[in-house]
Order: structure tokens, then sequence, then C-alpha cells
DNA sequence: TTCATTCCATACACATGTGTATTGATGTGT
DNA sequence: ACACATCAATACACATGTGTATGGAATGAA
């Protein structure tokens, strides 16, 4: 009886990715403002002395937390462009979904984003991020958008009207502007008032 | 030379109004966890001395900020509705342009508007208020496209796209998917993607 | 002038946050 | 067993923020 203490909670030993995760919780609570690492030490039952081994300091930790979302979303519209049907009408109803689908199990990171979004007027890190992440996600849209309207110009106003609403809606969420099917309910605007009028 | 100093900069008397100003400001620089009573002492030059006995604590100036933005909001949405012309697409097309005209000479709004949204998940005061000027808005959008479709649904439905797009460009200002001329560029949407085709 | 009111300065107590330096504990390989 | 590397606790210095208590200067009324 002298070797394990054997608490209910093991005493492990943390890894970089186990403070950014807090971190990120940290974000979708109260927003970077709230990242305190006096406040996540105690959320992961540690001390400061931890962080400062795995983080150079407060900035560090921001910046990774940054990078790791981007390359998480870049990684994901890539994915997505990368899963082509034949129908284009589908596929865009597909990445609407996709879009909302976070919303479901985790809506964690449209709180996340939403945060990044407030805070890119401070930080240039940030904003530059959110510049490529929404650019390859208006890109997206705008060639599915392309296989039925066959031009440019109007497919990528139809997505940059899309993308906004969908960005829009993130802000909006749980509002009564925002109703709770809000997904079906742009995939009924895509099929109705945007495609079908474009087509006929 | 014993009276007044000649400084250049009169030691006037503040109000509360002016610490409002000033926290107005901040917050459109900063958001809302930046808004210290101690730095905004030092922009109006003076201690905090002054602030404590304007206000009873920190809370009450935050609360008095939403409380001033919000009634701002709704006398605006008043006036735009008590000015109608004849032409509902022409209202439209000026509604569109009063949401975005603030962005010209002062964004102060948006960014405000931005920093509330960002704060409404942990302010329920704040989200209150986003709830009441959203839907004074979206009623505004929904009764001149009813004008337009002559069918509530179809109106709503039509509402509400333009307005979470407008809402979508607010959090993506100056960024690719979001173009210097968005308030032409949502205006022809109206007038071309929209209405032409609902009417025809 | 006198006096009270209005507004601000000053000093204090307290809390919370970062960052550094040092020590201590827990493995892991040899 | 030993040495070494890994990870965390502790203690310290420092900065910034709120809130209170009290004194002081300017303004207006009597």
């Amino acid at each position: 009886m002298k070797a394990s203490k054997k608490t209910a909670i093991e005493p492990v030993r943390l890894t970089r990715d186990d403070w950014l995760d807090e971190a990120f919780r940290s974000v979708v609570a109260g927003g970077f403002d709230q990242v305190k690492v006096l406040s996540i030490a105690e959320k992961l039952k540690v001390t400061r002395g931890s962080f400062y081994w795995h983080f150079v300091d407060h900035a560090d930790l921001i910046g990774s937390l940054l990078m790791r979302w981007k390359l998480q979303q870049l990684e994901l519209d890539a994915h997505l462009q990368a899963n082509q049907s034949g129908d284009p009408i589908k596929d865009l109803a597909f990445v609407v979904d996709a879009a909302f689908s976070q919303a479901g199990a985790a809506l964690e990171n449209l709180r996340f984003e939403q945060a990044m979004r407030a805070m890119s007027q401070q930080n240039a890190e940030a904003a530059q991020m959110l510049v490529e992440v929404d650019a390859a996600r208006m890109d997206l849209f705008q060639s599915k958008f392309f296989l039925i309207v066959k031009d440019q110009k109007k497919a990528r106003d139809l997505a940059a009207l899309l993308y906004l609403a969908i960005v829009g809606s993130y802000q909006a969420l749980s509002r009564p502007v925002n109703p709770p099917n809000i997904r079906e309910y742009l995939q009924g605007l895509i099929a109705h008032y945007l495609v079908e009028k474009q087509v006929a």
C-alpha cells in the first residue's frame, strides 16, 4: 500500500494539447478575453507551473489555438470539396448541412468562430486566418453554384449571399430571426428562391 | 494671473453622458472586455473619483450603455418605418442604404453591435436587447417585401435571408467575401435575384 | 461673504492576472 | 541502483483592475 495512492482522479501528466483543448473551451464559454492561464490551470487541476513548461507565454497559447483552428477548417473544406456527387444542388445542400451539423453535436465551433470574428479587429493574426478560411469556403460555394448557373459572376453573387447569410445566422443563433430549422430553411431558399429562378 | 491657469484644455466638469461616450469608443475599439474605468478615466483626463460619482459601479456603466444603444436603434427603426415612399423596392433599397450608411461616417455602430453579439452569450441583458432590435428590423424588412410578393411567408423568408446576409456582412467587414460596394451589391441582389424572379 | 452642493483627487485595501526562478516529484533507460 | 529527462508545485515580483473613504476645489445660491 505504499505505491499508488489509488485516488479516483488519476494524476496524469498533461500534454500541450490538453491545455489547448481546455483553452478552446474557455474561448467557447467566454471569448478570448477569458482565456486566463490561472483559470485553465484550475480546470485541469494543476498549477501554472505546468503551463509555462508547455508554453513560452500567453501569446503562445493563443497563437497555437488560432493555428489549430485554421488548419482544422481548411481541412474540413478540402474534405467537402473532395466529396463531389453528380448533383450540384445536392452538393450545396450537403455543404449547408455540414455548416450547421456542427451546431448539433458541437456548436462549440460556431462559438469559437464567433469569438474569432470579434477578436479579428484587434488581432491581425486572427483576421488573416479568417480571410483564408472565408475565401476557401466561398470558393467552394461558388464552384457549386457555377455548375448550376454557368456564370462565374452570378455564381459568386449567389455564393456571397448564401455565405453571408450563414455567417449572419451564426451571430444570431437562437433568436427569432434565426429559426431552429435554419438549415432546412436556407436549403429551401437555395432550391426555390435562388436556383430555380436562375435556371428557369 | 492668479485666477485661471489658461490651459489649452479647459478643465470642464464631466457629465454622465461624457463617460458613456468614451465607454462607447472603448467598446468599438476593443470590445466590452476592454471597458475599464481606469483607462476611460485617462482618456477623459480625470481620475476614477469622477466615475464613482456619476456611476454606482462598473455594471451600471455597461447597463446604461446597452440601454442607450437599444433605444437608439429602435428609434432609428421607427424613423425608417415612418418614412414610407410609394415604391417598396425603393424603400428596401433605402433601408439597406441606411443599414450601411452607418459604415460610412461612423462604422462605430457596426463595431458596437458586433461586440454586443459577441457578448450576448454571457450577458442576458444584451441578448434580450438584440432580440428586440433584430425583431424590429425584421418586421420592417418583411413589411417591405410583403408589398412586393403579397405573401407573408415568402416575405418573411426573403426578409430573413436579406437581414442575415446584412448581419453576416457586419461580421465579415473588409474581407474578400464582403466587397467594399456591399451596399449596391445587396441592392442588386434584391432587384434581380429576389424580387424580379418573384413577381415574374 | 458664507455656506452648501457638485464634482473630482488622493490614498487605501483587496483581488486577479502574468511571468520567472527554484525546488520537488515522477518516470525511463542503462 | 543510478543518472537523466520530463513534468509540476511553490514562492516571489510586478502590473492592472475594482471599489471605498475621505478630503479638497469650484460653482451657485443666500
